[in-house]
DNA sequence: CAGTTTCGTTAACACCATTCACGGTAAACG
DNA sequence: CGTTTACCGTGAATGGTGTTAACGAAACTG
Protein backbone atom coordinates (compact mmCIF):
# COMPACT_ATOMS: atom_id res chain seq x y z
CA UNK A 1 0.00 0.00 0.00
CA UNK A 2 3.26 2.55 0.96
CA UNK A 3 1.77 5.84 2.42
CA UNK A 4 -0.99 6.48 0.55
CA UNK A 5 -2.93 8.37 3.10
CA UNK A 6 -0.39 9.61 5.43
CA UNK A 7 -1.37 13.21 5.45
CA UNK A 8 1.57 15.87 5.68
CA UNK A 9 0.24 18.12 8.79
CA UNK A 10 0.95 16.80 11.88
CA UNK A 11 -3.10 17.68 12.90
CA UNK A 12 -4.73 15.64 10.41
CA UNK A 13 -2.42 12.63 11.31
CA UNK A 14 -3.46 13.00 14.77
CA UNK A 15 -7.62 13.40 13.77
CA UNK A 16 -6.68 9.84 12.33
CA UNK A 17 -5.39 8.61 14.87
CA UNK A 18 -8.26 9.61 17.36
CA UNK A 19 -10.60 8.21 14.63
CA UNK A 20 -8.70 5.59 15.03
CA UNK A 21 -8.81 5.02 18.85
CA UNK A 22 -13.16 5.61 18.81
CA UNK A 23 -13.22 2.85 16.53
CA UNK A 24 -10.75 0.53 18.47
CA UNK A 25 -12.15 1.46 22.00
CA UNK A 26 -15.95 0.82 20.64
CA UNK A 27 -14.62 -2.48 19.53
CA UNK A 28 -13.39 -3.25 23.33
CA UNK A 29 -16.58 -2.25 24.85
CA UNK A 30 -18.69 -3.98 22.54
CA UNK A 31 -16.70 -7.09 22.89
CA UNK A 32 -17.13 -6.89 27.31
CA UNK A 33 -21.16 -7.12 26.46
CA UNK A 34 -21.50 -3.13 27.45
CA UNK A 35 -23.40 -1.09 25.27
CA UNK A 36 -22.35 1.22 23.03
CA UNK A 37 -22.51 5.34 24.11
CA UNK A 38 -21.14 7.99 23.36
CA UNK A 39 -20.25 8.68 27.03
CA UNK A 40 -18.99 5.55 27.52
CA UNK A 41 -16.76 5.76 24.85
CA UNK A 42 -14.90 9.12 24.94
CA UNK A 43 -14.88 8.28 29.26
CA UNK A 44 -12.37 5.39 27.66
CA UNK A 45 -10.58 7.78 26.28
CA UNK A 46 -10.30 10.26 29.00
CA UNK A 47 -12.49 12.91 26.86
CA UNK A 48 -15.93 13.81 27.40
CA UNK A 49 -19.37 13.14 25.56
CA UNK A 50 -19.52 16.22 23.82
CA UNK A 51 -15.43 16.21 22.73
CA UNK A 52 -17.15 13.32 19.79
CA UNK A 53 -19.14 15.87 18.14
CA UNK A 54 -16.06 16.88 16.67
CA UNK A 55 -15.70 13.70 14.97
CA UNK A 56 -19.14 12.56 14.45
CA UNK A 57 -22.60 14.24 13.85
CA UNK A 58 -24.35 11.80 16.02
CA UNK A 59 -24.97 8.55 17.75
CA UNK A 60 -25.94 6.81 14.75
CA UNK A 61 -23.10 7.50 12.82
CA UNK A 62 -20.74 6.23 15.45
CA UNK A 63 -22.17 2.91 15.12
CA UNK A 64 -22.15 3.39 11.54
CA UNK A 65 -18.63 4.14 11.56
CA UNK A 66 -17.50 1.40 13.97
CA UNK A 67 -20.08 -1.16 11.62
CA UNK A 68 -17.63 -0.03 9.10
CA UNK A 69 -15.03 -1.23 10.60
CA UNK A 70 -16.39 -4.35 12.53
CA UNK A 71 -17.82 -5.73 8.77
CA UNK A 72 -13.64 -4.87 7.78
CA UNK A 73 -11.78 -6.78 10.35
CA UNK A 74 -14.31 -9.75 10.26
CA UNK A 75 -13.85 -10.13 6.51
CA UNK A 76 -10.37 -9.76 6.97
CA UNK A 77 -10.46 -12.62 9.36
CA UNK A 78 -12.38 -14.98 7.50
CA UNK A 79 -10.32 -13.98 4.16
CA UNK A 80 -7.37 -15.65 6.05
CA UNK A 81 -8.96 -18.26 7.42
CA UNK A 82 -9.95 -19.15 3.50
CA UNK A 83 -6.46 -18.58 2.44
CA UNK A 84 -5.68 -22.23 3.48
CA UNK A 85 -6.57 -22.91 0.13
CA UNK A 86 -5.10 -21.48 -3.19
CA UNK A 87 -6.27 -18.73 -4.93
CA UNK A 88 -7.55 -20.50 -7.73
CA UNK A 89 -9.81 -22.74 -5.37
CA UNK A 90 -12.49 -20.14 -4.84
CA UNK A 91 -15.01 -22.58 -4.05
CA UNK A 92 -13.57 -24.28 -1.13
CA UNK A 93 -12.28 -20.14 -0.37
CA UNK A 94 -15.70 -19.33 -0.47
CA UNK A 95 -17.09 -22.66 1.77
CA UNK A 96 -14.68 -21.71 4.55
CA UNK A 97 -15.69 -18.15 4.47
CA UNK A 98 -18.98 -18.61 4.65
CA UNK A 99 -18.79 -20.94 7.67
CA UNK A 100 -16.52 -18.35 9.47
CA UNK A 101 -18.99 -15.47 8.59
CA UNK A 102 -21.50 -17.62 10.33
CA UNK A 103 -18.88 -18.57 13.16
CA UNK A 104 -18.50 -15.10 13.60
CA UNK A 105 -22.31 -14.22 13.64
CA UNK A 106 -22.69 -16.49 16.58
CA UNK A 107 -19.96 -16.02 18.77
CA UNK A 108 -20.48 -12.14 18.54
CA UNK A 109 -24.32 -11.37 18.10
CA UNK A 110 -24.27 -7.65 18.94
CA UNK A 111 -21.60 -7.21 16.59
CA UNK A 112 -23.27 -8.90 13.76
CA UNK A 113 -26.74 -7.00 14.81
CA UNK A 114 -24.48 -3.84 14.23
CA UNK A 115 -23.45 -4.41 10.93
CA UNK A 116 -26.28 -6.53 8.83
CA UNK A 117 -29.44 -6.22 11.39
CA UNK A 118 -29.09 -1.94 11.92
CA UNK A 119 -32.20 -0.99 9.87
CA UNK A 120 -31.85 1.19 6.93
CA UNK A 121 -34.76 3.45 5.51
CA UNK A 122 -34.64 3.24 1.71
CA UNK A 123 -35.22 7.34 1.65
CA UNK A 124 -31.78 7.54 3.68
CA UNK A 125 -29.21 7.84 0.70
CA UNK A 126 -26.55 8.53 3.13
CA UNK A 127 -26.41 4.98 4.84
CA UNK A 128 -27.55 3.68 1.88
CA UNK A 129 -24.08 5.04 -0.02
CA UNK A 130 -22.10 3.00 3.36
CA UNK A 131 -24.09 -0.39 2.56
CA UNK A 132 -22.63 0.17 -1.06
CA UNK A 133 -18.66 -0.25 0.11
CA UNK A 134 -19.27 -2.98 2.70
CA UNK A 135 -16.45 -4.87 2.83
CA UNK A 136 -18.09 -8.40 2.86
CA UNK A 137 -20.20 -8.35 0.14
CA UNK A 138 -17.26 -7.03 -1.75
CA UNK A 139 -15.48 -9.95 -0.69
CA UNK A 140 -18.27 -12.82 -1.08
CA UNK A 141 -19.05 -10.99 -4.17
CA UNK A 142 -15.62 -11.72 -5.26
CA UNK A 143 -15.08 -15.20 -4.71
CA UNK A 144 -18.60 -15.94 -6.82
CA UNK A 145 -17.00 -14.31 -9.51
CA UNK A 146 -14.36 -16.34 -9.44
CA UNK A 147 -16.29 -19.28 -8.75
CA UNK A 148 -18.14 -18.51 -12.18
CA UNK A 149 -15.01 -17.67 -14.44
CA UNK A 150 -14.06 -21.69 -13.41
CA UNK A 151 -17.43 -23.08 -13.39
CA UNK A 152 -19.70 -20.89 -15.75
CA UNK A 153 -23.16 -21.72 -14.01
CA UNK A 154 -25.95 -20.47 -15.35
CA UNK A 155 -27.60 -17.11 -14.97
CA UNK A 156 -29.99 -15.23 -16.11
CA UNK A 157 -30.22 -13.05 -19.45
CA UNK A 158 -30.57 -9.64 -19.54
CA UNK A 159 -33.78 -9.75 -21.42
CA UNK A 160 -34.91 -12.61 -19.12
CA UNK A 161 -34.79 -10.18 -16.40
CA UNK A 162 -37.69 -7.83 -14.84
CA UNK A 163 -36.70 -4.11 -16.13
CA UNK A 164 -36.81 -3.17 -12.76
CA UNK A 165 -34.05 -6.18 -11.93
CA UNK A 166 -32.10 -5.13 -15.01
CA UNK A 167 -31.64 -1.55 -13.96
CA UNK A 168 -30.43 -2.59 -10.82
CA UNK A 169 -28.03 -5.48 -11.84
CA UNK A 170 -26.75 -2.57 -14.59
CA UNK A 171 -26.31 0.16 -12.33
CA UNK A 172 -25.77 -2.17 -8.57
CA UNK A 173 -26.32 -0.20 -5.43
CA UNK A 174 -25.55 -3.53 -3.71
CA UNK A 175 -21.54 -4.31 -2.47
CA UNK A 176 -20.45 -6.17 -5.06
CA UNK A 177 -17.31 -5.41 -7.36
CA UNK A 178 -19.55 -4.93 -10.67
CA UNK A 179 -17.49 -2.82 -12.98
CA UNK A 180 -15.35 -5.54 -14.37
CA UNK A 181 -18.39 -7.69 -15.58
CA UNK A 182 -19.28 -7.09 -18.66
CA UNK A 183 -22.87 -5.86 -19.21
CA UNK A 184 -24.02 -8.49 -21.03
CA UNK A 185 -22.83 -10.94 -18.06
CA UNK A 186 -24.58 -8.74 -15.73
CA UNK A 187 -26.98 -10.98 -14.96
CA UNK A 188 -24.66 -12.41 -12.79
CA UNK A 189 -25.22 -9.92 -10.22
CA UNK A 190 -29.06 -12.03 -10.23
CA UNK A 191 -27.10 -14.82 -8.30
CA UNK A 192 -25.03 -12.70 -6.43
CA UNK A 193 -28.29 -11.35 -4.85
CA UNK A 194 -30.43 -14.60 -4.12
CA UNK A 195 -27.03 -16.71 -2.58
CA UNK A 196 -26.50 -13.25 -0.45
CA UNK A 197 -30.14 -13.59 0.80
CA UNK A 198 -30.12 -17.54 1.20
CA UNK A 199 -26.80 -16.58 3.60
CA UNK A 200 -27.97 -14.01 5.05
CA UNK A 201 -31.19 -15.42 6.08
CA UNK A 202 -29.90 -18.43 8.08
CA UNK A 203 -27.25 -16.32 9.54
CA UNK A 204 -29.76 -13.80 11.07
CA UNK A 205 -32.36 -16.34 11.97
CA UNK A 206 -29.52 -18.11 13.94
CA UNK A 207 -27.60 -14.98 15.41
CA UNK A 208 -30.74 -13.38 16.80
CA UNK A 209 -32.20 -17.19 17.96
CA UNK A 210 -34.96 -17.40 16.29
CA UNK A 211 -34.98 -21.05 16.23
CA UNK A 212 -34.07 -23.54 18.55
CA UNK A 213 -30.77 -23.57 20.21
CA UNK A 214 -29.97 -27.32 19.79
CA UNK A 215 -30.75 -26.78 15.85
CA UNK A 216 -27.81 -23.84 16.01
CA UNK A 217 -25.48 -25.88 17.93
CA UNK A 218 -25.66 -28.69 15.51
CA UNK A 219 -25.23 -26.33 12.61
CA UNK A 220 -27.59 -28.29 10.25
CA UNK A 221 -29.67 -25.78 9.23
CA UNK A 222 -26.96 -23.81 7.92
CA UNK A 223 -24.98 -26.60 6.55
CA UNK A 224 -28.13 -27.93 4.66
CA UNK A 225 -28.73 -24.34 3.37
CA UNK A 226 -25.23 -24.35 2.16
CA UNK A 227 -25.07 -27.23 0.37
CA UNK A 228 -28.37 -26.45 -1.42
CA UNK A 229 -26.54 -23.69 -3.48
CA UNK A 230 -23.90 -25.86 -4.66
CA UNK A 231 -25.85 -27.12 -7.65
CA UNK A 232 -26.71 -23.69 -8.61
CA UNK A 233 -22.70 -22.45 -8.64
CA UNK A 234 -21.98 -25.42 -10.94
CA UNK A 235 -20.44 -27.06 -7.97
CA UNK A 236 -21.89 -30.44 -8.36
CA UNK A 237 -18.74 -32.87 -8.94
CA UNK A 238 -16.88 -31.19 -5.78
CA UNK A 239 -20.01 -31.79 -3.27
CA UNK A 240 -18.25 -34.49 -1.54
CA UNK A 241 -14.87 -32.48 -1.04
CA UNK A 242 -16.77 -29.64 -0.28
CA UNK A 243 -18.83 -31.32 2.05
CA UNK A 244 -15.71 -32.29 4.12
CA UNK A 245 -14.54 -28.88 4.39
CA UNK A 246 -17.70 -27.56 5.76
CA UNK A 247 -18.02 -30.04 7.90
CA UNK A 248 -14.31 -29.40 9.63
CA UNK A 249 -14.99 -25.69 9.65
CA UNK A 250 -18.72 -26.75 11.64
CA UNK A 251 -16.75 -28.64 13.86
CA UNK A 252 -13.87 -26.14 14.50
CA UNK A 253 -16.57 -24.03 16.50
CA UNK B 1 -65.06 -18.22 22.76
CA UNK B 2 -67.42 -17.27 25.83
CA UNK B 3 -66.35 -16.09 28.61
CA UNK B 4 -63.92 -18.59 29.17
CA UNK B 5 -60.74 -16.22 30.79
CA UNK B 6 -63.46 -13.74 32.46
CA UNK B 7 -62.30 -13.45 35.86
CA UNK B 8 -64.79 -13.12 38.74
CA UNK B 9 -63.40 -10.89 40.62
CA UNK B 10 -63.52 -6.92 39.77
CA UNK B 11 -60.14 -6.19 40.43
CA UNK B 12 -58.79 -8.96 38.03
CA UNK B 13 -60.91 -7.61 35.41
CA UNK B 14 -59.73 -4.28 35.54
CA UNK B 15 -55.92 -5.60 36.09
CA UNK B 16 -56.77 -7.25 32.67
CA UNK B 17 -57.90 -4.06 31.02
CA UNK B 18 -54.81 -2.41 32.04
CA UNK B 19 -53.27 -5.21 30.45
CA UNK B 20 -54.89 -4.62 27.13
CA UNK B 21 -54.39 -0.54 27.41
CA UNK B 22 -51.08 -1.03 27.71
CA UNK B 23 -50.63 -2.92 24.79
CA UNK B 24 -53.32 -0.89 22.48
CA UNK B 25 -51.42 1.95 23.85
CA UNK B 26 -48.33 0.73 22.78
CA UNK B 27 -49.28 -0.49 19.58
CA UNK B 28 -50.34 2.87 18.79
CA UNK B 29 -47.23 4.71 19.94
CA UNK B 30 -45.34 2.37 17.04
CA UNK B 31 -47.56 3.30 14.79
CA UNK B 32 -47.24 6.68 15.09
CA UNK B 33 -43.44 6.16 14.47
CA UNK B 34 -42.57 7.14 17.93
CA UNK B 35 -40.28 4.74 20.25
CA UNK B 36 -41.57 2.61 22.74
CA UNK B 37 -41.25 3.52 26.08
CA UNK B 38 -42.44 3.36 29.61
CA UNK B 39 -42.59 6.92 29.79
CA UNK B 40 -44.59 7.21 26.97
CA UNK B 41 -46.77 4.50 27.55
CA UNK B 42 -47.79 5.18 31.07
CA UNK B 43 -48.12 8.99 30.28
CA UNK B 44 -50.64 8.52 27.39
CA UNK B 45 -52.32 5.79 29.94
CA UNK B 46 -53.11 9.23 32.09
CA UNK B 47 -50.17 7.21 34.59
CA UNK B 48 -46.57 7.53 35.68
CA UNK B 49 -43.78 5.58 34.85
CA UNK B 50 -43.10 3.38 38.09
CA UNK B 51 -47.05 2.43 37.78
CA UNK B 52 -46.41 0.17 34.70
CA UNK B 53 -43.86 -2.03 37.24
CA UNK B 54 -46.98 -3.45 38.58
CA UNK B 55 -47.57 -4.74 35.32
CA UNK B 56 -44.53 -5.82 34.44
CA UNK B 57 -40.97 -6.80 35.24
CA UNK B 58 -38.99 -4.73 33.09
CA UNK B 59 -38.72 -2.47 30.01
CA UNK B 60 -37.97 -6.10 27.83
CA UNK B 61 -41.18 -7.81 29.31
CA UNK B 62 -43.06 -4.88 27.94
CA UNK B 63 -41.54 -5.28 24.77
CA UNK B 64 -41.94 -9.16 24.52
CA UNK B 65 -45.68 -8.47 25.77
CA UNK B 66 -46.30 -5.86 23.01
CA UNK B 67 -44.73 -8.34 20.45
CA UNK B 68 -46.53 -11.12 21.10
CA UNK B 69 -49.78 -9.42 20.66
CA UNK B 70 -48.31 -7.66 17.66
CA UNK B 71 -47.77 -11.24 16.24
CA UNK B 72 -51.19 -12.37 17.14
CA UNK B 73 -52.83 -9.26 15.79
CA UNK B 74 -50.84 -9.44 12.34
CA UNK B 75 -51.41 -12.96 11.94
CA UNK B 76 -55.19 -12.36 12.47
CA UNK B 77 -54.60 -9.84 9.42
CA UNK B 78 -53.00 -12.18 7.02
CA UNK B 79 -55.17 -15.31 7.91
CA UNK B 80 -58.55 -13.14 7.34
CA UNK B 81 -56.86 -12.64 3.91
CA UNK B 82 -55.90 -16.28 2.93
CA UNK B 83 -59.30 -16.80 3.87
CA UNK B 84 -60.81 -15.54 -0.08
CA UNK B 85 -59.58 -19.24 -0.51
CA UNK B 86 -61.06 -22.41 0.79
CA UNK B 87 -60.11 -24.23 3.61
CA UNK B 88 -59.65 -27.28 1.14
CA UNK B 89 -56.97 -24.95 -0.64
CA UNK B 90 -54.03 -24.68 2.14
CA UNK B 91 -51.62 -24.07 -1.02
CA UNK B 92 -53.45 -21.13 -1.77
CA UNK B 93 -53.64 -19.96 1.56
CA UNK B 94 -50.34 -20.22 2.28
CA UNK B 95 -49.19 -18.28 -0.57
CA UNK B 96 -51.50 -15.35 0.25
CA UNK B 97 -50.26 -15.51 3.73
CA UNK B 98 -46.63 -15.32 2.73
CA UNK B 99 -47.56 -12.21 0.99
CA UNK B 100 -49.29 -10.38 3.36
CA UNK B 101 -46.80 -11.57 6.12
CA UNK B 102 -43.77 -9.54 4.11
CA UNK B 103 -45.78 -7.14 3.15
CA UNK B 104 -46.74 -6.19 7.18
CA UNK B 105 -42.90 -6.64 7.58
CA UNK B 106 -42.32 -3.98 4.80
CA UNK B 107 -44.76 -0.95 6.01
CA UNK B 108 -44.02 -1.57 9.14
CA UNK B 109 -40.53 -2.51 9.69
CA UNK B 110 -40.27 -1.55 13.40
CA UNK B 111 -42.77 -3.87 14.25
CA UNK B 112 -41.36 -6.63 12.32
CA UNK B 113 -38.02 -5.64 13.92
CA UNK B 114 -39.56 -5.89 17.60
CA UNK B 115 -41.20 -9.36 17.02
CA UNK B 116 -38.89 -11.03 14.92
CA UNK B 117 -35.41 -9.42 14.88
CA UNK B 118 -35.49 -9.25 18.58
CA UNK B 119 -32.51 -10.92 19.87
CA UNK B 120 -33.19 -13.95 21.87
CA UNK B 121 -30.43 -14.99 24.29
CA UNK B 122 -29.55 -19.39 24.25
CA UNK B 123 -29.70 -19.00 28.04
CA UNK B 124 -32.58 -16.78 28.64
CA UNK B 125 -35.87 -19.67 28.90
CA UNK B 126 -38.14 -17.49 29.98
CA UNK B 127 -38.08 -15.66 26.37
CA UNK B 128 -37.32 -19.15 24.51
CA UNK B 129 -40.73 -20.21 25.94
CA UNK B 130 -42.77 -16.81 24.60
CA UNK B 131 -41.48 -17.85 21.19
CA UNK B 132 -42.59 -21.02 21.67
CA UNK B 133 -46.13 -19.81 21.33
CA UNK B 134 -45.71 -17.51 18.66
CA UNK B 135 -49.41 -17.43 16.83
CA UNK B 136 -47.59 -16.76 13.49
CA UNK B 137 -45.64 -19.85 13.94
CA UNK B 138 -48.52 -22.20 14.36
CA UNK B 139 -50.46 -20.12 11.94
CA UNK B 140 -47.93 -21.01 8.91
CA UNK B 141 -46.91 -24.43 10.45
CA UNK B 142 -50.53 -25.31 10.55
CA UNK B 143 -50.76 -24.14 6.88
CA UNK B 144 -48.18 -26.99 5.77
CA UNK B 145 -49.61 -29.37 7.42
CA UNK B 146 -52.30 -29.01 5.54
CA UNK B 147 -50.28 -28.77 2.40
CA UNK B 148 -49.01 -32.25 3.44
CA UNK B 149 -51.83 -34.41 4.28
CA UNK B 150 -52.84 -33.17 0.61
CA UNK B 151 -49.72 -33.68 -1.22
CA UNK B 152 -47.46 -35.62 0.64
CA UNK B 153 -44.58 -34.42 -0.14
CA UNK B 154 -41.34 -36.30 1.16
CA UNK B 155 -39.95 -35.37 4.15
CA UNK B 156 -36.63 -37.24 5.82
CA UNK B 157 -37.05 -40.33 7.94
CA UNK B 158 -36.35 -39.72 11.38
CA UNK B 159 -33.11 -42.23 11.00
CA UNK B 160 -31.65 -40.14 8.33
CA UNK B 161 -31.93 -36.70 10.60
CA UNK B 162 -28.58 -36.47 12.60
CA UNK B 163 -29.66 -37.25 16.76
CA UNK B 164 -29.79 -33.92 17.76
CA UNK B 165 -32.13 -32.25 15.04
CA UNK B 166 -34.23 -35.63 15.53
CA UNK B 167 -34.19 -34.29 19.13
CA UNK B 168 -35.61 -31.45 18.00
CA UNK B 169 -38.19 -33.10 15.93
CA UNK B 170 -39.30 -35.18 18.46
CA UNK B 171 -39.70 -32.23 21.12
CA UNK B 172 -39.83 -29.08 19.24
CA UNK B 173 -39.12 -25.73 21.08
CA UNK B 174 -40.54 -24.00 18.29
CA UNK B 175 -43.83 -22.47 17.59
CA UNK B 176 -46.05 -25.79 16.13
CA UNK B 177 -48.37 -27.54 16.76
CA UNK B 178 -46.86 -30.75 16.46
CA UNK B 179 -48.65 -33.14 18.66
CA UNK B 180 -51.31 -34.25 15.90
CA UNK B 181 -48.40 -35.18 14.00
CA UNK B 182 -47.56 -39.07 14.77
CA UNK B 183 -43.90 -39.68 15.84
CA UNK B 184 -42.99 -41.11 12.75
CA UNK B 185 -43.69 -38.20 10.57
CA UNK B 186 -41.75 -35.80 12.73
CA UNK B 187 -39.27 -35.49 10.02
CA UNK B 188 -42.12 -32.78 8.74
CA UNK B 189 -40.93 -30.71 11.24
CA UNK B 190 -37.75 -30.55 9.34
CA UNK B 191 -39.13 -28.85 6.43
CA UNK B 192 -41.10 -26.92 8.70
CA UNK B 193 -37.73 -25.26 10.10
CA UNK B 194 -36.06 -25.04 6.82
CA UNK B 195 -39.06 -23.47 4.85
CA UNK B 196 -39.32 -21.00 7.62
CA UNK B 197 -35.91 -20.41 7.59
CA UNK B 198 -36.25 -19.73 3.65
CA UNK B 199 -39.07 -17.04 4.33
CA UNK B 200 -37.61 -15.60 7.32
CA UNK B 201 -34.62 -14.66 5.50
CA UNK B 202 -35.61 -13.02 2.53
CA UNK B 203 -38.17 -11.12 4.66
CA UNK B 204 -35.69 -9.94 7.26
CA UNK B 205 -33.49 -8.58 4.67
CA UNK B 206 -36.05 -6.79 2.77
CA UNK B 207 -37.60 -5.11 5.85
CA UNK B 208 -34.50 -4.08 7.59
CA UNK B 209 -33.35 -2.77 3.99
CA UNK B 210 -30.26 -4.51 3.50
CA UNK B 211 -30.28 -4.62 -0.13
CA UNK B 212 -31.19 -2.47 -3.20
CA UNK B 213 -34.69 -1.06 -2.81
CA UNK B 214 -35.92 -1.58 -6.50
CA UNK B 215 -35.47 -5.02 -5.84
CA UNK B 216 -37.67 -4.64 -2.77
CA UNK B 217 -40.04 -2.59 -4.64
CA UNK B 218 -40.42 -4.77 -7.37
CA UNK B 219 -40.85 -8.07 -4.98
CA UNK B 220 -38.92 -10.56 -7.57
CA UNK B 221 -36.79 -11.93 -4.43
CA UNK B 222 -39.14 -12.64 -2.39
CA UNK B 223 -41.03 -13.96 -5.57
CA UNK B 224 -38.42 -16.54 -6.59
CA UNK B 225 -37.38 -17.52 -3.42
CA UNK B 226 -41.31 -18.78 -2.59
CA UNK B 227 -41.36 -19.98 -6.25
CA UNK B 228 -38.53 -22.38 -5.68
CA UNK B 229 -40.56 -24.10 -2.39
CA UNK B 230 -43.29 -25.58 -4.67
CA UNK B 231 -41.07 -27.99 -5.83
CA UNK B 232 -40.34 -29.57 -2.24
CA UNK B 233 -43.93 -28.71 -0.89
CA UNK B 234 -45.48 -30.81 -3.98
CA UNK B 235 -47.21 -28.42 -5.35
CA UNK B 236 -45.50 -28.42 -8.92
CA UNK B 237 -48.96 -29.32 -10.92
CA UNK B 238 -50.40 -25.81 -8.80
CA UNK B 239 -46.97 -23.90 -10.12
CA UNK B 240 -48.90 -21.63 -12.37
CA UNK B 241 -52.24 -21.17 -10.49
CA UNK B 242 -50.35 -20.30 -7.57
CA UNK B 243 -48.02 -17.73 -9.13
CA UNK B 244 -51.09 -15.85 -10.41
CA UNK B 245 -51.92 -15.93 -6.67
CA UNK B 246 -48.56 -14.69 -5.79
CA UNK B 247 -48.49 -12.00 -8.27
CA UNK B 248 -51.99 -10.46 -7.51
CA UNK B 249 -50.92 -10.16 -3.62
CA UNK B 250 -47.65 -8.83 -4.92
CA UNK B 251 -49.36 -6.05 -6.83
CA UNK B 252 -52.06 -5.52 -4.50
CA UNK B 253 -49.55 -3.95 -2.25
C1' DC C 1 -65.23 -2.39 61.22
C1' DA C 2 -60.20 -3.62 61.19
C1' DG C 3 -56.56 -5.62 58.51
C1' DT C 4 -54.35 -6.50 54.30
C1' DT C 5 -53.43 -6.40 49.57
C1' DT C 6 -53.15 -3.81 45.38
C1' DC C 7 -52.18 0.21 42.69
C1' DG C 8 -50.87 4.35 42.10
C1' DT C 9 -47.96 8.48 43.54
C1' DT C 10 -43.51 11.42 44.21
C1' DA C 11 -38.64 11.68 44.67
C1' DA C 12 -34.38 10.18 43.45
C1' DC C 13 -30.48 7.83 40.92
C1' DA C 14 -27.88 6.75 37.05
C1' DC C 15 -27.66 6.61 32.70
C1' DC C 16 -28.34 8.51 27.70
C1' DA C 17 -27.83 12.04 23.28
C1' DT C 18 -27.41 16.59 22.22
C1' DT C 19 -26.56 21.81 22.22
C1' DC C 20 -24.18 25.94 23.60
C1' DA C 21 -20.87 29.17 25.21
C1' DC C 22 -16.37 29.32 26.50
C1' DG C 23 -11.15 28.73 26.73
C1' DG C 24 -6.69 27.09 25.63
C1' DT C 25 -3.43 25.48 22.39
C1' DA C 26 -1.39 24.54 18.25
C1' DA C 27 -1.10 25.35 13.51
C1' DA C 28 -1.01 28.81 9.71
C1' DC C 29 -0.06 33.15 7.95
C1' DG C 30 1.99 37.78 7.24
C1' DC D 1 8.97 36.13 14.90
C1' DG D 2 4.45 37.62 16.33
C1' DT D 3 -0.46 37.57 15.31
C1' DT D 4 -4.43 35.50 13.89
C1' DT D 5 -7.33 31.76 13.17
C1' DA D 6 -9.06 27.32 13.35
C1' DC D 7 -9.50 23.37 15.87
C1' DC D 8 -10.33 20.52 20.00
C1' DG D 9 -11.54 20.09 24.19
C1' DT D 10 -14.34 21.60 28.56
C1' DG D 11 -18.42 22.43 31.81
C1' DA D 12 -23.14 23.41 32.22
C1' DA D 13 -27.67 22.63 30.86
C1' DT D 14 -31.90 20.37 28.54
C1' DG D 15 -34.81 16.74 28.10
C1' DG D 16 -34.99 12.01 27.45
C1' DT D 17 -34.49 6.94 29.26
C1' DG D 18 -35.11 2.60 32.82
C1' DT D 19 -35.39 1.55 37.55
C1' DT D 20 -35.76 1.57 42.80
C1' DA D 21 -37.64 3.10 47.23
C1' DA D 22 -40.80 5.06 50.47
C1' DC D 23 -45.27 6.28 50.96
C1' DG D 24 -50.50 6.94 50.71
C1' DA D 25 -55.07 5.96 49.27
C1' DA D 26 -58.41 2.99 47.73
C1' DA D 27 -60.26 -1.52 47.31
C1' DC D 28 -61.04 -6.00 48.70
C1' DT D 29 -61.22 -9.61 52.86
C1' DG D 30 -62.06 -11.49 57.34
Amino acid sequence: MGPVRAPATRRERQREATYDEIVTVSAQLLAEGADLSLRAVAGRMGMTAPALYRYVANYQQLVDLVAFELDKAATAEWAAAAERFPEDDPAARLTVACVRFRNWALTKPREFALVFANPIAEADTQRRELLTVSTSGHYFTDLLWQIWEQRRFPFPALDELVPVIRDAVLDPLIPAKAEHIPTEDRGLLWIYMRSWSALYGVVTLESTGHCDPRVIESGQLFRATLLDWLGPLGLDEDRERLTVILDEELAAR
